[in-house]
RNA sequence: GGUCCUUUGGCCGAGUGGCUAGGCAAAGCUCUGCAAAAGCUUCUACAGCGGUUCGAAUCCGCUAGGGACCUCCA
């Protein structure tokens, strides 16, 4: 079985083959530094983590591009084009540079929390000005783009009239030349639907660079175009983004790509939809943003206490990625306890040794049911990375793997093939592929060793029947924010909070 | 207004026409010096109406609610 993927561009589920067998090109569309990330943000280099990690595992060379978008794009508040950077670094009182450096640094950072995996190359707007700019001369001399007053506009009816412009998005393109909305640079435009390539800076514009057409910065769209062409090529396998990029950003993609390269640049495109909040987008327009900072220390009125990056990675692949997802304090608090309950019976299953079983011993249903359970993790995996499927099965296995570690199940009632293949699949696809790791802060050596003897000690007072003592400890440790639990047979184990 | 999506048990959330996903919460029980964990059991839902079908949460239609995009947006 191989993998299959969900076509934005097709609308339906397709095998995934790339240009290069053997060889992954994918690029997804970066965080504009211009101000803190949310939790939206979280949802898109989460999945395309998986997504990257897992075309790794099947043994893909991938080459993952994401972008830092650190020159401003336009927004627009009446019929006053301002740039979002440059306004915004007005207003902090910081060079546009230190502001977008600062932003680089927290959204490093929290992708850091998320342990996701280093993007292969990750390219920054600013420093493609001349490929954007090589590659707005082409589309003019290929005759799709026109300049105004030191702008340049693409030209989207005549690229209508000889390509499919619209099919991403499912857009019609009579619709849009007929939008009525006012917006700046209209009146240069020939067409209400002609996107900026390039626009003239006016004299208080801090960011800006020369060019063929005049002083000025580049259009949103055409970032992405030229870096993605510059490290993929001009057709290269996977595009990803969130859902609300459709459009206009990545139909204008395709057009300036398709111009410029004469031919489709992406093969796949996938788009992950939103995360809500009471059922409505978050986002910043809506004014309903939970930032990853806020999150992470919990300080958001929204918010009952901190969430663990991890526990925000789990919610996230609780859902799959095409469906929205609601956030709300509760669904995090659940979700932080089956990740911890999980995560538990991990480790449990990673300490299990197999026992000398033989065909009399054996439940053939239980391990005909877990050699199922865990076969199915690449069949949903391959099945458009269906994440909530794997997590399932899973827990699925939980109560087992706690009940061997307790004896109820006997040890040798599976095979020891079947608990090797179980510990290893487990490891391959909680780990490797999700990117789930321990939220433990309790590495460290000495501080193993204080809570050994702690344990020791303990055990020596419980044997002695001095409750008081074996109490005392226990309870001092629960202040300190250690659960220490008393396991079957005397063992006792334990896990900071 | 246009285009599209969505509506699943107390909450979150999978669901490929038939064979009860899963998680959290709740209740009961077991284990246990106590506690916490853990285990077992219970809770069987698909917005409404109509249709197709032997059979529909799943397909079709209508109605109602919610949402996204059309403008910066993950």
């Amino acid at each position: 079985m191989s993998l299959k993927v969900y076509n934005s561009y097709t609308r339906q589920k397709e095998v995934f083959e790339s240009i290069t067998p053997g060889h992954v090109g994918m690029y997804v569309c970066g965080p504009t530094v211009s101000g803190e990330s949310h939790l939206g943000h979280a949802r898109p280099y989460i999945t395309f983590d998986v997504l990257y990690r897992y075309l790794t595992h099947l043994g893909n060379k991938v080459r993952y591009v994401r972008n830092i978008t650190d020159a401003g794009h336009f927004e627009e508040e009446g019929r006053e084009a301002e740039d979002k950077i440059s306004k915004k670094a007005i207003l902090e009182k910081l060079e546009p540079m230190e502001l977008v450096t600062k932003y680089t640094n927290l959204y490093h950072w929290a992708m850091k929390q998320f342990n996701t995996v280093d993007p292969s190359i990750e390219p920054t707007a600013t420093g493609h000005i001349v490929e954007q700019i090589n590659m707005i001369e082409k589309i003019i001399s290929e005759g799709y783009a026109y300049e105004v007053n030191g702008s340049v506009y693409f030209d989207v009816k005549k690229y209508a009239a000889n390509y499919d412009y619209g099919k991403l998005s499912g857009r019609v393109i009579d619709d849009l030349l007929e939008t009525t909305r006012e917006l700046d640079g209209q009146e240069e435009k020939r067409d209400r639907a002609d996107f900026a390539l390039w626009k003239h800076a006016a004299p208080e514009h801090i960011m800006r660079w020369k060019s063929p057409w005049g002083e000025g910065f580049p259009g949103w769209h055409i970032e992405c175009s030229a870096m993605a062409t510059k490290y993929l090529g001009a057709a290269f396998d996977i595009h990803g983004g969130g859902m609300d990029l459709q459009f206009p950003h990545h139909e204008s993609e395709i057009a300036q790509s398709t111009i410029c390269n004469h031919q489709n640049p992406v093969r796949y495109w996938m788009h992950n939809n939103m995360i809500t909040i009471n059922g409505r987008k978050m986002g910043k327009s809506y004014n309903n943003v939970i930032k990853l900072t806020e999150l992470f220390s919990g300080d958001h009125p929204l918010l009952s206490q901190a969430f663990h990056p991890m526990t925000v990675r789990f919610f996230i692949l609780q859902s799959h990625y095409r469906s929205t997802l609601d956030f709300s304090n509760d669904a995090l608090a659940a979700s932080e306890k089956a990740f911890k309950r999980l995560w538990e019976a991990y480790e449990i299953l990673q300490k299990l040794v197999p026992a000398d079983s033989n065909d009399d011993v054996i439940d053939k249903e239980l391990d005909a049911k877990i050699v199922k359970w865990v076969a199915e993790f690449k069949e949903f995996m391959d099945d458009d990375i269906s994440t909530p499927k794997i997590l399932a099965n899973m827990f699925e296995m939980a109560p087992i793997i706690n009940s061997m570690k307790d004896g109820l199940i006997p040890s040798d009632s599976i095979s020891a093939a079947t608990l090797l293949q179980m510990k290893d699949q487990f490891k391959i696809y909680l780990e490797d592929i999700m990117g789930l790791q321990s939220v433990s802060v309790s590495n460290n050596e000495a501080f193993k060793a204080v809570m050994q003897l702690l344990v020791d000690i303990r055990k020596e007072a419980k044997t002695k029947k001095d409750f008081a003592t074996s109490d005392k400890i226990r309870n001092q440790l629960a202040e300190a924010g250690i659960l220490l639990k008393d396991e079957k047979g005397g063992e006792m184990s334990w896990s900071v909070e």
